[in-house]
DNA sequence: GCCGTTTTCGGCCCGACTGTTTTCAGTCG
Protein backbone atom coordinates (compact mmCIF):
# COMPACT_ATOMS: atom_id res chain seq x y z
CA UNK A 1 0.00 0.00 0.00
CA UNK A 2 1.20 3.16 -0.77
CA UNK A 3 2.70 5.51 2.39
CA UNK A 4 0.52 8.62 1.55
CA UNK A 5 -2.81 6.17 1.74
CA UNK A 6 -1.74 5.27 5.22
CA UNK A 7 -1.98 8.46 6.66
CA UNK A 8 -5.17 9.16 4.88
CA UNK A 9 -6.55 6.01 6.88
CA UNK A 10 -4.73 7.52 9.88
CA UNK A 11 -6.01 10.62 9.71
CA UNK A 12 -9.47 9.35 9.44
CA UNK A 13 -9.03 7.39 12.63
CA UNK A 14 -7.60 10.04 14.24
CA UNK A 15 -10.99 12.55 13.15
CA UNK A 16 -13.18 9.12 14.49
CA UNK A 17 -11.73 9.05 17.93
CA UNK A 18 -11.90 12.42 18.35
CA UNK A 19 -15.55 12.45 17.13
CA UNK A 20 -16.07 9.80 19.64
CA UNK A 21 -14.74 11.80 22.39
CA UNK A 22 -16.40 14.91 21.76
CA UNK A 23 -18.92 15.73 24.60
CA UNK A 24 -20.95 17.67 21.61
CA UNK A 25 -22.99 15.61 19.75
CA UNK A 26 -21.31 16.14 16.47
CA UNK A 27 -24.14 16.20 13.98
CA UNK A 28 -24.81 19.22 16.11
CA UNK A 29 -22.36 21.30 14.78
CA UNK A 30 -23.15 22.17 10.96
CA UNK A 31 -20.63 24.49 11.15
CA UNK A 32 -17.41 24.03 9.01
CA UNK A 33 -15.19 26.52 10.79
CA UNK A 34 -16.44 25.00 14.06
CA UNK A 35 -16.24 21.82 13.43
CA UNK A 36 -12.54 22.50 12.14
CA UNK A 37 -12.01 23.76 15.49
CA UNK A 38 -11.72 19.92 16.59
CA UNK A 39 -8.66 18.16 16.50
CA UNK A 40 -7.66 16.02 13.91
CA UNK A 41 -10.50 17.32 10.95
CA UNK A 42 -9.55 19.62 8.43
CA UNK A 43 -11.62 21.01 5.74
CA UNK A 44 -11.81 17.77 4.14
CA UNK A 45 -13.80 15.92 7.07
CA UNK A 46 -15.73 18.78 8.15
CA UNK A 47 -17.17 18.73 4.55
CA UNK A 48 -17.53 14.86 5.11
CA UNK A 49 -19.59 15.11 8.36
CA UNK A 50 -21.94 18.10 7.20
CA UNK A 51 -22.65 15.96 3.95
CA UNK A 52 -23.26 12.99 5.98
CA UNK A 53 -25.49 14.35 8.67
CA UNK A 54 -27.32 16.22 5.85
CA UNK A 55 -27.76 12.81 3.42
CA UNK A 56 -27.09 10.04 5.97
CA UNK A 57 -23.75 9.07 3.54
CA UNK A 58 -21.64 10.68 1.61
CA UNK A 59 -20.33 10.06 -2.07
CA UNK A 60 -16.67 9.84 -1.34
CA UNK A 61 -17.82 6.23 1.14
CA UNK A 62 -20.24 5.30 -1.49
CA UNK A 63 -18.12 5.43 -4.66
CA UNK A 64 -15.01 3.40 -2.33
CA UNK A 65 -17.65 0.83 -1.33
CA UNK A 66 -18.20 0.35 -4.90
CA UNK A 67 -14.33 -0.02 -6.06
CA UNK A 68 -14.29 -3.27 -3.46
CA UNK A 69 -16.85 -5.60 -3.27
CA UNK A 70 -15.34 -7.50 -0.44
CA UNK A 71 -16.66 -7.47 3.14
CA UNK A 72 -13.55 -5.16 4.57
CA UNK A 73 -15.72 -4.58 7.48
CA UNK A 74 -16.47 -8.14 9.31
CA UNK A 75 -13.39 -9.76 8.00
CA UNK A 76 -11.08 -6.92 9.40
CA UNK A 77 -12.78 -7.62 12.74
CA UNK A 78 -11.72 -11.26 12.43
CA UNK A 79 -8.59 -11.77 14.91
CA UNK A 80 -5.28 -12.08 12.93
CA UNK A 81 -6.88 -11.12 9.48
CA UNK A 82 -5.74 -7.12 8.66
CA UNK A 83 -6.19 -5.32 5.20
CA UNK A 84 -3.38 -6.47 3.57
CA UNK A 85 -4.29 -10.60 3.88
CA UNK A 86 -7.78 -9.46 2.88
CA UNK A 87 -6.57 -7.95 -0.37
CA UNK A 88 -4.30 -10.82 -0.99
CA UNK A 89 -7.86 -13.79 -0.57
CA UNK A 90 -9.74 -11.67 -2.93
CA UNK A 91 -7.12 -11.21 -5.42
CA UNK A 92 -5.95 -14.66 -5.13
CA UNK A 93 -9.13 -16.67 -4.32
CA UNK A 94 -11.45 -14.49 -4.58
CA UNK A 95 -12.86 -14.21 -1.09
CA UNK A 96 -15.13 -11.45 -0.19
CA UNK A 97 -16.82 -12.86 2.74
CA UNK A 98 -16.88 -14.46 6.18
CA UNK A 99 -18.23 -17.46 4.47
CA UNK A 100 -15.75 -18.00 1.30
CA UNK A 101 -12.74 -17.61 3.96
CA UNK A 102 -14.09 -20.80 5.98
CA UNK A 103 -15.09 -22.31 3.07
CA UNK A 104 -11.79 -22.15 1.05
CA UNK A 105 -9.66 -22.65 4.66
CA UNK A 106 -11.92 -26.45 4.72
CA UNK A 107 -10.57 -26.76 1.24
CA UNK A 108 -7.16 -26.10 2.49
CA UNK A 109 -6.72 -23.48 -0.25
CA UNK A 110 -5.10 -20.91 1.84
CA UNK A 111 -1.92 -23.20 2.04
CA UNK A 112 -1.32 -22.69 -2.15
CA UNK A 113 -0.60 -19.01 -1.16
CA UNK A 114 3.14 -18.00 -0.22
CA UNK A 115 3.03 -17.09 3.57
CA UNK A 116 0.27 -18.69 4.30
CA UNK A 117 0.51 -22.54 6.02
CA UNK A 118 -1.64 -24.81 7.96
CA UNK A 119 -0.93 -22.53 11.74
CA UNK A 120 -2.21 -19.65 9.76
CA UNK A 121 -5.46 -21.26 9.02
CA UNK A 122 -6.11 -22.87 12.31
CA UNK A 123 -5.49 -19.53 13.50
CA UNK A 124 -7.89 -17.76 10.91
CA UNK A 125 -10.54 -20.82 11.86
CA UNK A 126 -10.04 -20.12 15.44
CA UNK A 127 -10.41 -16.03 15.28
CA UNK A 128 -13.94 -17.18 12.67
CA UNK A 129 -15.34 -19.21 15.64
CA UNK A 130 -14.34 -16.56 18.09
CA UNK A 131 -15.74 -14.13 15.94
CA UNK A 132 -19.77 -16.21 15.28
CA UNK A 133 -19.81 -16.80 18.76
CA UNK A 134 -19.80 -12.90 19.61
CA UNK A 135 -21.18 -11.03 17.04
CA UNK A 136 -25.11 -11.04 17.86
CA UNK A 137 -24.14 -9.52 21.11
CA UNK A 138 -23.86 -6.07 22.13
CA UNK A 139 -21.76 -4.70 25.22
CA UNK A 140 -23.77 -3.30 27.73
CA UNK A 141 -23.11 0.56 27.22
CA UNK A 142 -24.23 0.03 23.69
CA UNK A 143 -27.07 -1.72 24.24
CA UNK A 144 -27.85 0.51 27.54
CA UNK A 145 -27.35 3.43 25.17
CA UNK A 146 -29.85 2.37 22.59
CA UNK A 147 -32.50 1.35 25.17
CA UNK A 148 -31.99 4.45 26.79
CA UNK A 149 -32.88 6.60 24.10
CA UNK A 150 -35.88 4.44 23.23
CA UNK A 151 -36.97 4.56 27.05
CA UNK A 152 -36.66 8.30 27.05
CA UNK A 153 -38.84 8.86 23.59
CA UNK A 154 -41.44 6.70 25.18
CA UNK A 155 -41.74 8.41 28.42
CA UNK A 156 -42.42 11.70 26.56
CA UNK A 157 -45.30 10.06 24.75
CA UNK A 158 -48.64 11.35 26.07
CA UNK A 159 -50.32 8.26 27.18
CA UNK A 160 -47.46 6.74 28.46
CA UNK A 161 -47.75 6.15 32.21
CA UNK A 162 -44.89 4.21 33.03
CA UNK A 163 -41.99 2.67 31.19
CA UNK A 164 -38.80 0.75 32.29
CA UNK A 165 -36.00 -1.41 30.78
CA UNK A 166 -36.33 -5.13 31.90
CA UNK A 167 -34.24 -8.44 31.12
CA UNK A 168 -30.52 -8.71 31.26
CA UNK A 169 -29.98 -5.00 30.71
CA UNK A 170 -31.73 -4.25 33.95
CA UNK A 171 -29.38 -6.77 35.14
CA UNK A 172 -26.79 -5.11 34.16
CA UNK A 173 -24.89 -7.77 32.31
CA UNK A 174 -21.99 -7.08 30.26
CA UNK A 175 -22.88 -8.12 26.81
CA UNK A 176 -26.41 -7.68 25.68
CA UNK A 177 -28.71 -9.92 23.35
CA UNK A 178 -31.73 -7.76 22.87
CA UNK A 179 -33.52 -5.24 24.70
CA UNK A 180 -36.85 -6.18 27.09
CA UNK A 181 -39.13 -2.65 27.40
CA UNK A 182 -42.05 -2.90 29.50
CA UNK A 183 -44.41 -0.08 28.97
CA UNK A 184 -48.00 0.61 30.91
CA UNK A 185 -50.17 2.88 28.56
CA UNK A 186 -53.30 4.73 28.91
CA UNK A 187 -53.44 3.23 25.05
CA UNK A 188 -51.87 0.48 24.01
CA UNK A 189 -52.71 0.67 20.71
CA UNK A 190 -51.83 4.54 20.48
CA UNK A 191 -48.14 2.88 22.22
CA UNK A 192 -47.28 0.33 19.82
CA UNK A 193 -48.03 2.37 16.89
CA UNK A 194 -45.37 4.72 18.42
CA UNK A 195 -43.20 2.08 19.37
CA UNK A 196 -42.98 0.81 15.87
CA UNK A 197 -42.71 3.91 14.01
CA UNK A 198 -39.94 5.39 15.69
CA UNK A 199 -36.99 6.73 13.10
CA UNK A 200 -34.08 4.22 14.38
CA UNK A 201 -36.79 1.30 13.66
CA UNK A 202 -35.00 -0.63 10.11
CA UNK A 203 -37.42 -3.82 10.25
CA UNK A 204 -40.65 -4.68 12.19
CA UNK A 205 -40.30 -8.46 13.55
CA UNK A 206 -43.33 -8.68 14.50
CA UNK A 207 -45.90 -6.29 15.89
CA UNK A 208 -49.27 -7.60 18.38
CA UNK A 209 -51.64 -6.37 20.99
CA UNK A 210 -49.34 -6.81 24.27
CA UNK A 211 -45.45 -7.21 22.24
CA UNK A 212 -44.01 -6.18 19.13
CA UNK A 213 -40.16 -6.79 18.35
CA UNK A 214 -38.31 -4.30 16.59
CA UNK A 215 -35.00 -4.16 15.22
CA UNK A 216 -32.09 -1.10 14.37
CA UNK A 217 -30.10 -0.66 11.45
CA UNK A 218 -27.42 -2.09 13.21
CA UNK A 219 -29.33 -5.56 13.77
CA UNK A 220 -29.74 -4.72 17.79
CA UNK A 221 -33.17 -5.84 18.39
CA UNK A 222 -35.36 -4.92 21.08
CA UNK A 223 -38.87 -5.98 22.58
CA UNK A 224 -41.58 -3.90 23.83
CA UNK A 225 -44.54 -5.27 26.15
CA UNK A 226 -47.35 -3.55 26.97
CA UNK A 227 -48.36 -4.27 30.65
CA UNK A 228 -51.75 -3.96 33.08
CA UNK A 229 -51.20 -1.38 35.22
CA UNK A 230 -51.77 -3.51 38.53
CA UNK A 231 -49.89 -5.81 37.20
CA UNK A 232 -46.69 -3.90 36.86
CA UNK A 233 -44.13 -5.40 39.68
CA UNK A 234 -45.17 -9.00 38.59
CA UNK A 235 -43.98 -8.10 34.55
CA UNK A 236 -40.94 -6.06 36.27
CA UNK A 237 -39.90 -9.43 38.00
CA UNK A 238 -40.96 -11.86 35.75
CA UNK A 239 -39.19 -10.45 33.13
CA UNK A 240 -36.06 -8.93 34.70
CA UNK A 241 -35.19 -12.38 35.48
CA UNK A 242 -32.68 -14.07 35.32
CA UNK A 243 -34.63 -17.43 34.54
CA UNK A 244 -32.88 -19.54 37.80
CA UNK A 245 -34.24 -16.90 39.60
CA UNK A 246 -37.28 -16.57 38.98
CA UNK A 247 -37.74 -20.55 38.93
CA UNK A 248 -36.66 -20.28 42.43
CA UNK A 249 -38.97 -17.76 43.26
CA UNK A 250 -41.94 -19.23 41.62
CA UNK A 251 -41.20 -22.31 43.98
CA UNK A 252 -41.11 -20.51 46.92
CA UNK A 253 -44.33 -19.14 46.06
CA UNK A 254 -45.84 -22.85 45.68
CA UNK A 255 -44.75 -24.22 48.74
CA UNK A 256 -46.70 -20.88 50.44
CA UNK A 257 -49.77 -22.31 48.57
CA UNK A 258 -49.22 -19.14 46.14
CA UNK A 259 -49.15 -18.78 42.41
CA UNK A 260 -46.81 -16.22 40.38
CA UNK A 261 -46.51 -15.37 36.89
CA UNK A 262 -46.63 -12.28 34.75
CA UNK A 263 -49.80 -10.84 36.02
CA UNK A 264 -49.49 -11.03 39.61
CA UNK A 265 -49.15 -13.40 43.13
CA UNK A 266 -52.13 -15.72 43.53
CA UNK A 267 -53.74 -17.27 46.48
CA UNK A 268 -55.50 -20.51 46.42
CA UNK A 269 -59.00 -18.76 45.22
CA UNK A 270 -57.06 -17.09 42.37
CA UNK A 271 -57.26 -13.60 44.16
CA UNK A 272 -54.25 -11.45 43.70
CA UNK A 273 -52.89 -10.79 46.66
CA UNK A 274 -50.01 -8.52 44.91
CA UNK A 275 -48.52 -7.36 41.31
CA UNK A 276 -48.21 -3.63 41.55
CA UNK A 277 -44.88 -3.30 42.81
CA UNK A 278 -41.77 -5.98 43.01
CA UNK A 279 -41.38 -5.10 46.32
CA UNK A 280 -44.64 -5.89 47.32
CA UNK A 281 -44.41 -9.33 46.22
CA UNK A 282 -41.19 -9.87 47.48
CA UNK A 283 -42.46 -8.96 50.60
CA UNK A 284 -45.00 -11.23 50.58
CA UNK A 285 -43.17 -14.29 50.01
CA UNK A 286 -41.21 -13.36 53.09
CA UNK A 287 -38.30 -12.10 51.34
CA UNK A 288 -35.89 -8.29 51.11
CA UNK A 289 -36.13 -7.44 46.97
CA UNK A 290 -32.62 -8.47 45.65
CA UNK A 291 -31.19 -5.67 43.84
CA UNK A 292 -31.58 -6.69 39.76
CA UNK A 293 -28.22 -7.01 39.38
CA UNK A 294 -27.64 -9.96 41.89
CA UNK A 295 -30.58 -12.19 40.53
CA UNK A 296 -28.94 -14.89 39.77
CA UNK A 297 -29.76 -18.07 41.73
CA UNK A 298 -26.38 -18.02 43.11
CA UNK A 299 -27.54 -17.12 47.14
CA UNK A 300 -29.34 -14.10 46.83
CA UNK A 301 -33.00 -15.63 47.51
CA UNK A 302 -31.27 -16.95 50.80
CA UNK A 303 -29.99 -13.87 51.42
CA UNK A 304 -32.85 -12.31 51.03
CA UNK A 305 -35.09 -14.82 52.70
CA UNK A 306 -32.58 -14.50 56.05
CA UNK A 307 -32.72 -10.65 55.82
CA UNK A 308 -29.16 -10.41 55.19
CA UNK A 309 -28.50 -9.38 51.50
CA UNK A 310 -25.35 -7.12 50.94
CA UNK A 311 -25.95 -3.58 50.95
CA UNK A 312 -24.31 -2.94 47.38
CA UNK A 313 -22.39 0.08 46.53
CA UNK A 314 -23.36 2.58 44.59
CA UNK A 315 -21.73 5.20 42.41
CA UNK A 316 -21.93 8.12 44.88
CA UNK A 317 -19.67 6.29 47.35
CA UNK A 318 -16.71 6.48 44.64
CA UNK A 319 -14.05 9.33 46.01
CA UNK A 320 -11.92 8.71 43.48
CA UNK A 321 -10.15 6.65 40.35
CA UNK A 322 -7.95 4.25 40.00
CA UNK A 323 -6.68 3.92 36.22
CA UNK A 324 -6.50 6.55 33.48
CA UNK A 325 -3.68 8.03 30.50
CA UNK A 326 -3.40 11.31 29.44
CA UNK A 327 -1.23 13.09 26.90
CA UNK A 328 2.20 11.59 27.99
CA UNK A 329 1.22 8.40 26.76
CA UNK A 330 -2.04 7.82 24.44
CA UNK A 331 -4.40 9.50 26.05
CA UNK A 332 -5.86 13.00 24.53
CA UNK A 333 -6.07 15.02 27.51
CA UNK A 334 -3.55 16.18 29.82
CA UNK A 335 -2.93 15.11 33.83
CA UNK A 336 -4.53 18.54 34.81
CA UNK A 337 -7.85 17.99 32.77
CA UNK A 338 -8.14 14.56 33.97
CA UNK A 339 -7.82 16.41 37.28
CA UNK A 340 -10.24 19.43 36.52
CA UNK A 341 -12.61 16.88 35.24
CA UNK A 342 -12.13 14.46 38.45
CA UNK A 343 -13.16 17.78 40.50
CA UNK A 344 -16.70 18.11 38.36
CA UNK A 345 -17.50 14.31 38.91
CA UNK A 346 -16.55 15.18 42.81
CA UNK A 347 -13.58 13.03 43.14
CA UNK A 348 -11.35 13.67 46.12
CA UNK A 349 -8.46 12.34 43.84
CA UNK A 350 -7.15 10.31 40.93
CA UNK A 351 -4.14 8.57 39.92
CA UNK A 352 -2.74 9.09 36.81
CA UNK A 353 -1.52 5.80 35.72
CA UNK A 354 0.70 5.50 32.43
CA UNK A 355 2.24 2.36 31.00
CA UNK A 356 5.80 2.06 31.32
CA UNK A 357 7.60 1.99 27.96
CA UNK A 358 9.57 -1.39 28.66
CA UNK A 359 8.06 -4.60 27.23
CA UNK A 360 4.88 -2.63 26.09
CA UNK A 361 4.50 -1.73 22.08
CA UNK A 362 2.22 1.37 22.57
CA UNK A 363 3.39 5.14 22.19
CA UNK A 364 4.99 7.18 24.61
CA UNK A 365 4.66 6.01 27.82
CA UNK A 366 7.03 6.58 30.82
CA UNK A 367 10.51 4.51 30.89
CA UNK A 368 11.64 4.02 34.28
CA UNK A 369 14.64 6.60 34.18
CA UNK A 370 12.02 8.99 33.56
CA UNK A 371 10.31 8.11 36.73
CA UNK A 372 11.37 11.09 39.02
CA UNK A 373 10.60 13.56 36.92
CA UNK A 374 6.88 12.31 35.57
CA UNK A 375 5.98 12.05 39.98
CA UNK A 376 7.89 15.15 39.73
CA UNK A 377 5.58 17.00 36.99
CA UNK A 378 2.36 15.30 38.67
CA UNK A 379 3.23 16.97 41.81
CA UNK A 380 4.67 20.03 40.74
CA UNK A 381 1.45 20.54 38.29
CA UNK A 382 -0.79 23.32 38.32
CA UNK A 383 -3.40 20.59 39.14
CA UNK A 384 -2.82 19.85 42.75
CA UNK A 385 -4.13 22.92 43.15
CA UNK A 386 -7.36 21.48 42.43
CA UNK A 387 -9.91 20.36 44.65
CA UNK A 388 -9.06 16.73 43.13
CA UNK A 389 -6.08 15.65 43.86
CA UNK A 390 -3.38 13.71 41.33
CA UNK A 391 -2.06 10.17 42.75
CA UNK A 392 1.68 9.32 40.76
CA UNK A 393 1.03 5.78 39.30
CA UNK A 394 2.39 3.05 37.11
CA UNK A 395 0.60 0.09 34.86
CA UNK A 396 3.87 -1.44 34.59
CA UNK A 397 3.87 -4.52 32.62
CA UNK A 398 4.18 -8.19 33.97
CA UNK A 399 7.18 -9.59 31.87
CA UNK A 400 7.23 -13.22 30.59
CA UNK A 401 8.69 -14.90 33.27
CA UNK A 402 6.37 -12.73 36.04
CA UNK A 403 9.57 -9.87 37.13
CA UNK A 404 8.12 -6.06 36.32
CA UNK A 405 9.59 -4.48 33.71
CA UNK A 406 10.60 -1.46 36.43
CA UNK A 407 13.34 -1.83 38.96
CA UNK A 408 12.51 -1.76 42.46
CA UNK A 409 13.84 1.58 43.24
CA UNK A 410 11.75 3.40 40.49
CA UNK A 411 8.60 1.35 41.97
CA UNK A 412 9.39 3.02 45.56
CA UNK A 413 8.78 6.51 44.30
CA UNK A 414 5.41 5.60 43.02
CA UNK A 415 1.94 6.59 44.80
CA UNK A 416 -0.12 3.49 43.37
CA UNK A 417 1.65 0.21 41.37
CA UNK A 418 -0.90 -1.40 39.26
CA UNK A 419 0.50 -4.38 37.45
CA UNK A 420 -0.79 -5.85 34.19
CA UNK A 421 -0.40 -8.59 31.41
CA UNK A 422 0.15 -7.13 28.12
CA UNK A 423 2.08 -9.58 26.04
CA UNK A 424 2.42 -13.22 25.58
CA UNK A 425 -1.41 -14.46 26.48
CA UNK A 426 -1.29 -17.64 25.22
CA UNK A 427 0.58 -19.32 27.76
CA UNK A 428 -0.39 -22.89 29.80
CA UNK A 429 -2.34 -22.28 32.69
CA UNK A 430 0.02 -23.44 35.17
CA UNK A 431 2.99 -20.64 33.43
CA UNK A 432 0.67 -18.13 33.83
CA UNK A 433 -0.41 -18.62 37.54
CA UNK A 434 2.93 -18.98 38.56
CA UNK A 435 3.80 -15.63 36.26
CA UNK A 436 1.14 -13.81 38.05
CA UNK A 437 2.15 -14.80 41.89
CA UNK A 438 5.36 -14.23 40.94
CA UNK A 439 4.94 -10.80 40.00
CA UNK A 440 2.52 -10.43 43.66
CA UNK A 441 5.77 -11.15 45.24
CA UNK A 442 6.66 -7.44 44.69
CA UNK A 443 6.84 -5.72 48.12
CA UNK A 444 5.55 -2.48 45.96
CA UNK A 445 2.81 -3.53 43.86
CA UNK A 446 -0.95 -2.40 45.06
CA UNK A 447 -3.12 -3.75 42.98
CA UNK A 448 -3.87 -6.29 39.47
CA UNK A 449 -5.56 -4.44 36.56
CA UNK A 450 -7.87 -6.02 34.48
CA UNK A 451 -6.92 -9.17 35.65
CA UNK A 452 -8.72 -11.83 33.06
CA UNK A 453 -7.45 -9.78 30.05
CA UNK A 454 -10.73 -10.43 28.38
CA UNK A 455 -11.89 -7.62 26.02
CA UNK A 456 -15.69 -8.44 25.59
CA UNK A 457 -16.87 -9.59 22.56
CA UNK A 458 -13.58 -10.18 21.04
CA UNK A 459 -10.65 -11.80 22.76
CA UNK A 460 -11.38 -14.47 25.53
CA UNK A 461 -9.27 -14.41 28.90
CA UNK A 462 -6.41 -15.57 29.00
CA UNK A 463 -5.78 -19.07 31.04
CA UNK A 464 -4.74 -19.01 34.88
CA UNK A 465 -5.60 -20.35 38.08
CA UNK A 466 -7.95 -17.61 39.46
CA UNK A 467 -8.74 -18.95 43.15
CA UNK A 468 -5.11 -19.22 43.58
CA UNK A 469 -4.53 -15.72 42.37
CA UNK A 470 -7.28 -14.58 44.85
CA UNK A 471 -5.36 -16.65 47.56
CA UNK A 472 -1.91 -15.02 46.52
CA UNK A 473 -3.87 -11.22 45.97
CA UNK A 474 -5.52 -11.67 49.88
CA UNK A 475 -2.42 -13.21 51.50
CA UNK A 476 0.15 -10.29 49.87
CA UNK A 477 -2.73 -7.32 50.21
CA UNK A 478 -3.51 -6.68 46.84
CA UNK A 479 -6.38 -4.98 44.65
CA UNK A 480 -8.56 -6.42 42.26
CA UNK A 481 -9.09 -4.04 39.76
CA UNK A 482 -12.53 -3.38 38.30
CA UNK A 483 -12.06 -1.91 35.18
CA UNK A 484 -14.97 0.00 33.95
CA UNK A 485 -13.57 0.43 30.67
CA UNK A 486 -17.16 -1.31 28.39
CA UNK A 487 -14.71 -3.35 26.10
CA UNK A 488 -13.13 -4.83 29.20
CA UNK A 489 -15.36 -5.00 31.97
CA UNK A 490 -12.52 -6.98 33.93
CA UNK A 491 -13.38 -8.41 36.66
CA UNK A 492 -16.76 -9.74 35.62
CA UNK A 493 -19.36 -10.01 38.33
CA UNK A 494 -18.98 -13.48 39.00
CA UNK A 495 -15.23 -13.56 39.75
CA UNK A 496 -15.46 -10.48 42.06
CA UNK A 497 -17.86 -12.10 43.66
CA UNK A 498 -15.90 -15.18 44.24
CA UNK A 499 -12.56 -13.10 44.92
CA UNK A 500 -14.85 -11.61 48.03
CA UNK A 501 -15.56 -14.44 49.13
CA UNK A 502 -11.63 -14.89 49.57
CA UNK A 503 -11.57 -12.29 51.32
CA UNK A 504 -9.85 -9.87 48.68
CA UNK A 505 -10.51 -6.02 48.41
CA UNK A 506 -10.70 -4.29 45.06
CA UNK A 507 -10.34 -0.94 43.37
CA UNK A 508 -12.29 0.46 40.35
CA UNK A 509 -10.74 2.24 37.86
CA UNK A 510 -11.93 3.46 34.50
CA UNK A 511 -8.81 3.20 31.94
CA UNK A 512 -9.73 6.49 30.66
CA UNK A 513 -7.85 8.27 27.77
CA UNK A 514 -10.06 11.30 27.98
CA UNK A 515 -12.12 13.03 29.93
CA UNK A 516 -15.08 11.86 29.05
CA UNK A 517 -14.30 8.59 29.44
CA UNK A 518 -14.07 9.12 33.33
CA UNK A 519 -17.92 8.97 33.09
CA UNK A 520 -17.51 5.18 32.74
CA UNK A 521 -17.20 4.34 36.71
CA UNK A 522 -20.91 3.90 36.56
CA UNK A 523 -20.02 0.35 34.42
CA UNK A 524 -17.39 -0.80 37.16
CA UNK A 525 -20.41 0.14 39.94
CA UNK A 526 -22.33 -1.95 37.89
CA UNK A 527 -19.94 -4.82 37.61
CA UNK A 528 -18.78 -4.31 41.75
CA UNK A 529 -22.62 -4.51 42.15
CA UNK A 530 -23.31 -8.24 40.00
CA UNK A 531 -20.34 -9.28 42.42
CA UNK A 532 -22.26 -8.39 45.57
CA UNK A 533 -19.34 -6.06 46.07
CA UNK A 534 -20.37 -3.38 49.78
CA UNK A 535 -18.65 0.33 50.34
CA UNK A 536 -15.79 -1.57 52.56
CA UNK A 537 -14.93 -3.78 49.81
CA UNK A 538 -13.87 -0.91 47.40
CA UNK A 539 -10.71 1.02 48.41
CA UNK A 540 -11.97 4.34 46.47
CA UNK A 541 -14.56 4.54 48.70
CA UNK A 542 -11.89 6.01 51.11
CA UNK A 543 -11.14 9.27 51.56
CA UNK A 544 -7.99 10.67 50.36
CA UNK A 545 -6.41 10.40 53.54
CA UNK A 546 -7.38 7.18 54.59
CA UNK A 547 -6.80 5.78 50.81
CA UNK A 548 -2.78 7.02 51.11
CA UNK A 549 -2.94 5.16 54.90
CA UNK A 550 -3.78 2.43 53.22
CA UNK A 551 -1.28 2.63 50.17
CA UNK A 552 1.51 3.46 52.73
CA UNK A 553 0.54 -0.10 54.68
CA UNK A 554 2.90 -1.59 51.53
CA UNK A 555 5.93 -0.08 51.58
C1' DG B 1 -6.23 13.92 5.30
C1' DC B 2 -4.26 16.97 8.92
C1' DC B 3 -0.88 19.88 10.78
C1' DG B 4 2.53 23.38 11.48
C1' DT B 5 5.08 26.24 9.47
C1' DT B 6 11.02 27.30 6.98
C1' DT B 7 3.03 29.73 4.68
C1' DT B 8 3.32 25.25 0.67
C1' DC B 9 4.69 20.83 1.50
C1' DG B 10 7.04 17.20 4.19
C1' DG B 11 6.12 14.45 8.11
C1' DC B 12 2.85 11.81 10.29
C1' DC B 13 4.86 6.28 16.50
C1' DC B 14 6.94 2.29 16.35
C1' DG B 15 8.55 -2.06 18.15
C1' DA B 16 7.24 -6.86 19.72
C1' DC B 17 5.20 -10.91 18.20
C1' DT B 18 3.86 -14.52 14.92
C1' DG B 19 4.44 -17.29 11.23
C1' DT B 20 7.22 -18.63 7.96
C1' DT B 21 10.66 -16.05 5.20
C1' DT B 22 17.04 -17.55 7.01
C1' DT B 23 16.08 -11.55 6.89
C1' DC B 24 10.94 -10.32 6.47
C1' DA B 25 5.77 -9.02 6.12
C1' DG B 26 1.66 -8.35 8.44
C1' DT B 27 -0.82 -7.58 12.61
C1' DC B 28 -1.47 -5.58 16.94
C1' DG B 29 -1.65 -2.28 20.57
Amino acid sequence: MRDEMIFKIRAYRRAAREIEENPQKIADIQDLKKLQEIPGIGEGIANKIIEISETGTCEYYEQLKKTVPVDITTLNSIEGLGPKKIKRLYDELGIQTIQDLEKAIKRKKLQALDGFREKTEQNLLRGITSYKKHRDRFRLDEALGYAQDFVEKLRSHPTTLNVEIAGSLRRRKETIGDADILISSKDPQVSMEFFTSLEEVSRILGKGKTKSTIEFDNSFQADLRVIDAKSWGAALQYFTGDKAHNIKVRKIALDKGLKLNEYGLFNKTGKSIAGKTEKEIYQKLGMQTPPAEIRRDTGEIEAALENKLPNLIEQQHIRGDLQMHTTMSDGINSAEEMAKKGAELGYEYIAITEHNTEGLEVAGGVSAKDIPDYIKQLKSSKAQKLSCKILAGLEVNIGKDGTLTVPDKYLEMLDFVLVAIHSHFRMSKNEMTKRILKAFDNPYVHAFAHPTGRLLLRRDPYEFDFETVCKKAKEKNILLELNALPERLDLDGESAKLAKEFGCKFCIGTDSHSTTQLENMKYGVYMARRGWLEKENVINTLSLKELENHLRQKK
